[in-house]
DNA sequence: TTCCGTGCAAACAATTTGCAATAGA
DNA sequence: TCTATTGCAAATTGTTTGCACGGAA
């Protein structure tokens, strides 16, 4: 594990030689304040909350380089933006074509799956990058489907 | 199932008062002509080799209306553009993140899962709109792990 | 004769990059 | 001091759109 709390990521940080900036805590403290998963423009609003002259692209790059030092991940849930979470906050999404709504799934739930596509397939599926889609069980009820 | 050689295909687009045009005849040329899933680019590419002076924005345009009409279907590997294949082709895909090859499975393989999200969740998991990720034999055995 | 389809140019959204100035260690 | 980091503007990538003309039905 990467660690979970600020004070262990911005460790992280440091051992990797990276420095630690202001922008930086701010993108932390957005994302652990946060139980959503936020698009960068949006943890880019957050940290203009209290840091107004960060520039979105250094957002960009702070999240980028969190991704490589593993403490951020990010997923397609649908079309448009990408969206960022704390990679200690790891789960599958499903997400529904009809009403756009995210169900998060622990991985727990994809052990079956995992055990036939690395038998059958030689295939690790580790790392979830994109969303599963279909239908959810509001809308199947809706439609009486 | 929608059809799929091209003059069912065809007879789909007239039976919802779509006109058949020869730009339609070669998008579909091409992705019955190709195993491959194509982007939008490598589309138009192949379609430039008979008809040059078709336009991108209409292979886009084209690719668009095939899909609401059910008989192409667009899948997100990666990131980076979006590729194209036949909705009667349809299979899910695994992605390997380090060497990037592409493995179809048959849905036949989803069946476990389909049971655990839809049971625990109410999900009908159905489209198969992005890859699922991970490594593949070659790379596991190549890394020994 | 309709009106769908198309070419073209321009707009768009999300993200990346080059560069010079700034600021952590 | 030394080099990672940042702000800014501009470039890129993939895709969409407005408009006027041309071609299927």
């Amino acid at each position: 594990m990467a660690g979970t709390t600020v004070d262990e990521m911005l460790a992280v940080l440091r051992r990797d030689g990276d420095r630690v900036t202001s922008a930086k805590r701010a993108v932390l403290g957005v994302l652990t304040g946060s139980d959503e998963h936020l698009t960068a423009e949006q943890v880019a609003e957050g940290v203009h909350a209290t840091h107004p002259d960060v520039h979105r692209s250094t957002v960009y790059r702070i999240l980028d380089n969190f991704e490589r030092r593993g403490l951020v991940s990010h997923v397609h849930l649908r079309h448009g933006p990408s969206v960022y979470h704390l990679t200690a906050d790891q789960h599958h999404h499903l997400v529904c074509e009809q009403c756009d709504g995210v169900v998060e799934v622990p991985d727990k739930a994809m052990t079956g799956l995992r055990k036939v596509l690395l038998r059958d397939y030689g295939f690790s599926f580790d790392t979830p990058h994109f969303a599963l889609t279909g239908r959810c069980r509001a809308c199947r009820a809706r439609e009486s489907g």
